[in-house]
DNA sequence: GTCTATATGAAGATAGAC
DNA sequence: GTCTATCTTCATATAGAC
């Protein structure tokens, strides 16, 4: 029975608030109440409500360049692509926060602006790597400029489908199924595949509709 | 020389303060002191910053309203469509405070939640009415499962390109392009169009990247 | 319709005891 | 490390004069 220590029941009730109430609508004063110690005690281990965001931030600034350290010379199979969408989408969706409330988020901790960006970037380089691998193998026919519309619109699409969907359904609150973004990440890339990598992405997609 | 009701100009200073700044960033004090009028006076004409939120939601619901009205069975042309996605970019834009925070903005003016919501869902079936036609034309084709993943997804670009595209080229504020967004938009359908149909694109397509 | 002055209340943050 | 009490700041909103 370990004792987690208060510092990282703080980051944890907060990240949890955040993504489900929103950011600014979370104050010290809701998260000290979720954990049952006193405001005063929270600003004992974090000197301020940006602190708890940014070591957030942190956080998931490391868990992406982990992911999208994608190796640009090796032969990707289409499982390993739906294995590193499903982890992607997961990561998104846990810091869900930072994308609900992006601009007035970004506009109050403004280093992040960069940061963020970069991530931005780095996904959508991920996804050519990715994408190259497909046309070296020749699983995939692509042009460069449909190329570059489609890494962008995959980017769009890892970013804003968890928000969206939940937007769209409002009846299942909280179930956010990272089976549909993949699905329709899948979708975006279909139509540049050739024939049987068309058949494997057909039949994964079985999975994620039924 | 018209005289400006004081009432409009709070309505479209605030608009264009909540789009450049962000709607949570903009204080009443900040619309009036931009008006060079008092926070008084503000407060006679609109009994708080929810009413003023609230009525140009009415805007944007009426404008879009009108514009996805689609007949069901008109046979559209690509150039119809084009100035089409032309004016809902550009309607995505005059209110794209909306967007930036929506998360925020909806949860603290909760009745807007069922209408954006609706709003959402009428541009999805707006889109699927369009390539309904375009399919019954011969112009496209796609199947049904192909059909529901595109028409979301022209949804979630319709919403989201605007903010991700100046997220990502920080460099060149406030010259928010709808061209690229159109541009994008047809790139996601380009797959499902016969040749000739395709070949039509590519050239409008020109215009966007020169 | 517009102003000045002010009330209200909430959130972020600190001080000092235990 | 944790608590209670308190301070500051600031945004929303109102009252009443002009």
């Amino acid at each position: 029975m370990k004792k987690v220590k208060t510092r990282d029941r703080i980051l944890n009730a907060s990240l949890s608030l955040f993504n489900s109430t929103g950011e600014p609508n979370v104050t010290t004063l809701l998260i000290s109440d979720e954990l049952d110690i006193s405001p005063g005690n929270l600003y004992y281990h974090f000197k301020s409500k940006g602190d708890i965001v940014e070591e957030l931030f942190d956080s998931y600034e490391r868990e992406m360049a982990d992911l999208l350290d994608v190796p640009g010379d090796a032969d990707i199979s289409l499982d390993q692509f739906s294995f590193f969408l499903h982890l992607l989408f997961e990561t998104v969706a846990r810091y869900r926060f930072l994308y609900q409330d992006l601009v007035n988020v970004l506009s109050r901790y403004d280093q992040l602006q960069t940061r963020f960006r970069r991530i931005l970037n780095k996904k959508t380089d991920g996804f050519r790597t990715l994408c190259e691998s497909f046309r070296r193998q020749q699983l995939m026919t692509i042009n460069d400029d449909e190329l570059q519309a489609l890494c962008q619109q995959l980017t769009l699409t890892a970013c804003y489908w968890s928000s969206f969907d939940t937007l769209s359904h409002l009846d299942d609150r909280n179930s956010v199924d990272p089976g549909r973004g993949v699905y329709q990440m899948m979708y975006l890339m279909l139509p540049y595949f050739a024939e049987d990598g068309q058949d494997q992405i057909a039949m994964m997609s079985q999975d994620y509709i039924g």
